[in-house]
DNA sequence: TATGAATGAGAATTCATTCAT
DNA sequence: TATGAATGAATTCTCATTCAT
């Protein structure tokens, strides 16, 4: 009888949830959300259809988190790594390097991650509407990070919330080119490109 | 009796294929490829069902009708108006300039446009193919611009290839942040913001 | 104004309903009744699908008339030769040659006509019906040709029913198996067998 | 828990898919192939429409399975009784009869087989392939029948070939003709009408 | 008469979800 | 909890027929 912790119920559902998850981010992100079927999910993850109902209500809600975790994972090690950083520099840099390392080893993931943004102008409500809130909440960190450095001077004046955004975009554009095989450099490279195009366009003078 | 240019009967297809498309346009972005029935498609083109099936032989095929046509005038604009201009600093704001005032204007035929970079990872076949040419053509219009500035001393020493990717990506991210009402600037700003990012990035020292 | 006989819209009526009801006939071979669409008739006989409807109300019309006018042609050209015929011996061989002449010769009619035959148990309504009735013709030709050589007794007592319809299927069959490719002899030899089968089955002991 | 023997499983499955192809049978021999609806299987099955696709990939596989199951069941009964015979009269008579008695008992399976003889001219291809195998095979057991009848002088020289076709024709003829009313004779008066016809027509002299 | 664009009824098929075991 | 058979709503596409020109 465990004493605290979660009972041996909970367990074996938590694996069998995150296992799930895993074989669904595998099919969602060879086949995108329509095309992958709950049968094509059910078998990937070795159980049977029936049984995805028992741990979600629906395909949505599975998609949902399958995204959800690995957003909330990338975000709380960027957060971790921007805030370990002590320099304003160091800290884009870190932003830059934790998602770029991050979502290489999380293929998967990125695809599902990537092809989202494709539905927030499509889809605004639905799934968008939570996946919109954790985008933006790395947006807010790399605003306070920003602003942080303007208000130190160790940056001239400049429009947080676009540079914010465009820092994010560059970061993921970056990586969707190296999982495209378009990138012909290193991930170190690639890495150093997006930091020096921002560093220097954002620069004093 | 008309001596050149189109046969009535022409100018009737012409004439409805376009009505078609934009109706088409209108509906793939508010629902997406998959959720968009042809069923809507044709109510929104005021016309029947089966009407639908005389111009197209499947709704794959009005769909890559309806991005192609606005891929093929974005590129053609874009790139008339980067010919015309002068210096590499003048071809580069024409390109964000050019883009952003296009896509402002046709906000369906974006939608579609940018939902469709989504299925790139996802989709690697298919429409994407056909799709993926023509985005490229747009990078290698950029990477010769590039290219041209480095040679004659211009820019210094750059990743030409990074640096179109980033060009583009950074202007579609801006237009999509404007359509979901993120951006605080005027369309104005929006272009210089993007284009002094890029500029101040890339120049020398 | 022409006397007697036809007027000149008449004339041409009948020349574009010949046409039209060739071409019918070669789509119907091709494709059979279902997969024959009206539009595949119409370019084969090289007119608009709307002017199909000009000439025959329906795809139906088309077909049974494809069908009647070829079954009236076999029936007409069997019953001459036929009663030119003196003998029951030579009557019968006359029934056979003429058919498997003709039909040799009008495969598409014939594969129609054949194929019509599957749909007898199936659909005993509709186009049957007519058809059933100039089958049944041809039936009662060779019941009145074995009737009169039983009373003569050119031939033994018989089942003049069951050995019209005997006589009849097997020709048919014997058609059948040649446009198959399936029989290894002339069609002299084949129309032999036929009749030698037949004769010696019902001759005198 | 079932020592030898199907799983429980696989018992309902083999009840559901023959009450399946029953129910097929009975519309698509009312109907012919292409009026049958998959709706119209699904009720006369007294199962929902999606759960016809449960059990069959397509409403081609649905037709085919019911025909090839009848085919192999009269080919087998057909072999079974022949090869019980003794000489090559019994054998003959044995066929015929076998397959009379056999279909008239299993009216609907033979509407849809002897339809399908309709499809042998015009699609020779599909389900007509494997069709025309197990056809020819019927009429290859009758060839031995008559070549080793022919070889062991039981019968004079004859074309094995044609006459195994006018056997088989011939019986599946009178079938029908007593299917559609047309026969005036008992079933026991028609298989004699066939045999003799058959065997005074191949017999020496 | 001739045309062919427009129509819409109809059919096959898919698949997320339910539910009895 | 696990299963997978059963369901039926939803969707795409076809094509005979109509009708305005």
């Amino acid at each position: 009888m465990p004493v605290k912790g979660k009972s041996k119920k909970e367990v074996v559902t938590e694996f069998r949830t995150a296992e799930l998850l895993e074989a669904a981010r595998r099919v969602f992100a060879a086949k995108g959300f329509h095309d992958a079927t709950v049968d094509a999910i059910a078998e990937a993850a070795g159980i049977a259809k029936g049984t995805v109902y028992v741990y979600y209500r629906s395909k949505s809600e599975i998609y949902w988190e399958a995204l959800r975790g690995g957003i909330e994972d990338l975000a709380e090690q960027t957060k971790k790594s921007v805030e370990a950083a002590k320099s304003a520099e160091d800290k884009i840099r870190a932003f830059i390097s934790t998602q770029m390392v991050f979502l290489e080893e999380r293929r998967d993931f990125f695809k599902i991650y990537f092809s989202e943004f494709g539905n927030v102008l499509t889809h605004p409500a639905q799934v968008s509407r939570h996946f919109q809130e954790l985008y933006l909440s790395q947006i807010r960190l790399l605003e306070s990070v920003l602003a942080e450095a303007v208000k130190k001077k160790a940056l001239g004046k400049l429009r947080v919330d676009a540079t914010a955004y465009a820092l994010a975009d560059l970061t993921r554009a970056m990586i969707t080119q190296r999982l495209l095989g378009w990138s012909k450099g290193s991930l170190r490279e690639d890495i150093d490109f997006v930091f020096a195009l921002i560093w220097k366009g954002i620069a004093h003078r």
